[in-house]
DNA sequence: TATAGCGGTATACTTTAGTATAGTAATAAC
DNA sequence: GTTATTACTATACTAAAGTATACCGCTATA
C-alpha cells in the first residue's frame, strides 16, 4: 500500500500513518527516542540528557511510548528500585522513517531557498 | 547525514527534521495535501472535500502550506475571481516520506499485536 | 428583490498541550 | 539528624491549537 493509492484503501492508510505521527508527536518524543537510541537509560539519566523537560513530562511520554510500543520499561529490585528505559526493536526500526524525513527537509529546504 | 550521525551533527538534523514535521503537523495539513495529491482544487472544493474543516483553519492551514513552500496559490482575474491551489513538486515529493510511515506504521502495528 | 456561491475574515470561545512548583517514600551518605 | 538521590505524582497554571458562529464584498441566478 502506498500514498498514492489512498483512494483505494483511505481506513488502513489513515491509521497507519497516524500510529506513525502519533509515536513521534509532540515537544519531547524525538528527543527522549534520540537519548535512548544508543542506550538504554534511567529515568534520572533522561531527565539530564535533554535539559528542559520537567519531570512531569517525562513522566507522561514515557508511559505514552510505553503504551504504544516504543519503550520498555524494566524495574530491577535494587534497594532502592531502580528503573530502566530502553527502546523496542520497533521504535529502532523508526530511524529508517527518521532517515528518509531528514532528506526530505533537507532537499525541500533547498527547493525553496533556490526558488523552485 | 542519518538519523544514527545524530551525535555528529545535531543541529542541522534538528532542523531538516522540525521542517518536515512542521510541514504536516496538526489536524489538518494532512487532509489537506491529501485533497490536492492528484489535481489542483480551489477553497470551496477543498472545503466539501474535507466534511468538518472550518474556512477559519482552511485558510489558515493553506497559509500555512504556502508559506513553507508546500503549496502554489493562483488568483485568476475572472468575474469574480477564482482561486487555485496546488502542491509544489517538493511537496508532491512527500509521497516518498509518508510512504515510508505507512509502511512503518503498519510493521509497528503488526509487531505490537504479536507481542513483540 | 431575494437568495446563493465564492473566497475568505472577525470575534469569542473551548480543548489540548505544556509549564511551574512543590511534594512523596525509601534509602544512603555526611 | 540533616541533606541528597531516585523515580516519580499532585495541583495549579499558561499557551497553543482548534471550534463555533457570524459576517464581508462581489456577482450570478431565480
Amino acid at each position: 500500500m502506498s500514498f498514492k493509492e489512498a483512494k483505494a484503501c483511505p481506513i488502513q492508510f489513515v491509521l497507519a500513518l497516524n500510529d506513525t505521527l502519533n509515536v513521534i508527536n509532540g515537544k519531547w518524543k524525538l528527543p527522549i527516542i534520540g537519548s535512548l537510541l544508543f542506550e538504554k537509560r534511567r529515568f534520572t539519566e533522561i531527565q539530564r540528557n535533554i535539559p528542559k523537560i520537567t519531570p512531569r513530562m517525562l513522566s507522561k511520554e514515557l508511559k505514552d511510548l510505553e503504551m504504544n510500543g516504543m519503550v520498555k520499561r524494566t524495574v530491577y529490585d535494587t534497594i532502592p528500585i531502580s528503573v530502566e528505559y530502553e527502546l523496542t526493536d520497533s521504535a529502532k526500526s523508526l530511524g529508517d522513517v527518521l532517515d528518509k524525513m531528514l532528506e526530505w527537509g533537507l532537499q525541500h529546504r533547498e527547493n525553496v531557498l533556490s526558488g523552485s
